[in-house]
DNA sequence: ATAATTTTTTAGACTTGTCTAAAAATAGTT
DNA sequence: AACTATTTTTAGACAAGTCTAAAAAATTAT
């Protein structure tokens, strides 16, 4: 039952998995072609053959959710992917907004033997640069409480333990302004007019806007 | 002028590349496919698409060679395989049987960075565990002296540098029998009945047939 | 030199993943 | 309930890479 995916069936579980986590319904064929770069009709063949592996449920017109099998898969590939990420930013160095492109590839070597070693080479991380967890060789991970940062009030203390958009421009945005993760920070003040936020960061006063706010993701507090 | 190979299109340089170092000539279809395992047919059809893109002369009927281009990138995929190979020996602890198969697909990731990276993070070995010279960035490496060790004669001394064959089967024989690259090794008897050897290694006596000993290479004693 | 054999190329077909354009179904609006 | 707009699916086409079967060229043998 060793069934052989291509890396395109890969990105496409992936993706549905992701979406899924988001909105917790099933995931619509736009959806899935908006995230993949991709046209609706290429995201309904593919939709078809995965049915037909039994990796998602499917029902025409009614959107796509992974089946056990598929969810599985799609854990490992994501297990993968963070754990290059923390090997290319650790040894290589890579910085954090430039690993995510090279894990896209790295993500699909297949050999259950390199997996787990890079693992145990790492020690076994439990997050990636980004400060997502990493799935264990059995699929399971940290489900952490964690809200945006901009949904704190004034105040309110908390850690920065990671970013809802990974893209370089914000992690290049957030080197700049000496936001890292790990860090504690309190909300000084909240401006009611643009929702913009004074933080208190290691000693630091720094004013982000609710584009930065929303963007970061805090320890929940309780 | 960057040209994005496919793995495939990848894959037949470096099966060119290796079918023109030994034999020093044009490259027949059939020795092509037969490396690849694949159909003559096929290879015609390929070796159009490289020479298209003057990765390949090509002449009709007449076999094929890579261009400067073309073997510039085959040794760069070269280069990617080697180092992989001493990674997955040196860090993850993998057999020097066990890592052919994982590198023939890391060797297809690009990233320039993850390559120099990588060649950086290992301190830039010279070669791979099978002893293969691994190219520098500028696709230079060591053109080593060497010879098959069934080509000694009688009381003869030189080392084991590497080996012909590389297949699991071969190299789990010489695990098994504590042949290891880099010892010195003398040759006691060659039996002219069956062309075996006997030789020292490491103050043991041990005897090889022939197949053993065309398949492994030794330093040239001069 | 001609015939037989082997190698290489061509022709046509298939699979995977993609696309555009059009049809069908669903959702939203009056 | 009927019309409109949006989403999704189908139909048909294309590029990459592969295959089988047959034709053409090159090589080897007689
Ligand atoms: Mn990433
Ligand atoms: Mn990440
Ligand atoms: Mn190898
Ligand atoms: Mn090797």
């Amino acid at each position: 039952m060793e069934l052989d995916l291509s890396q395109t069936e890969e990105n496409y579980l992936k993706a549905i998995y992701s979406l899924f986590v988001v909105s917790n319904k099933a995931v619509s064929t736009n959806k899935i072609a908006e995230k993949l770069a991709t046209k609706a009709s290429s995201v309904t063949d593919m939709i078809k053959k995965l049915a037909e592996k039994d990796l998602v449920n499917y029902v025409k017109y009614q959107g796509v959710s992974l089946t056990g099998k598929g969810k599985e898969i799609a854990i490992h590939v994501i297990r993968k992917h963070r754990l290059w990420e923390v090997f290319l930013v650790r040894h290589l160095g890579f910085q954090w907004d430039e690993v995510h492109e090279v894990a896209e590839q790295l993500e699909h070597v297949k050999s259950v033997k390199l997996t787990n070693g890079l693992d145990a080479f790492l020690d076994f991380p439990r997050y990636d640069p980004h400060g997502d967890p990493i799935p264990d060789k059995d699929g399971n991970f940290i489900k952490r409480n964690i809200t945006v940062l901009s949904a704190l009030k004034e105040g309110d203390e908390s850690k920065i333990v990671g970013v809802k958009d990974s893209s370089s421009a914000f992690l290049k945005y957030l080197d700049n302004a000496e936001i890292k993760l790990g860090v504690e920070i309190k909300v000084l003040h909240k401006e009611s007019f643009d929702h913009s936020m004074m933080l208190l960061i290691e000693g630091q006063k720094i004013s982000i806007s609710q584009q930065i706010s929303s963007n970061l993701y805090v320890k929940q507090n309780d």
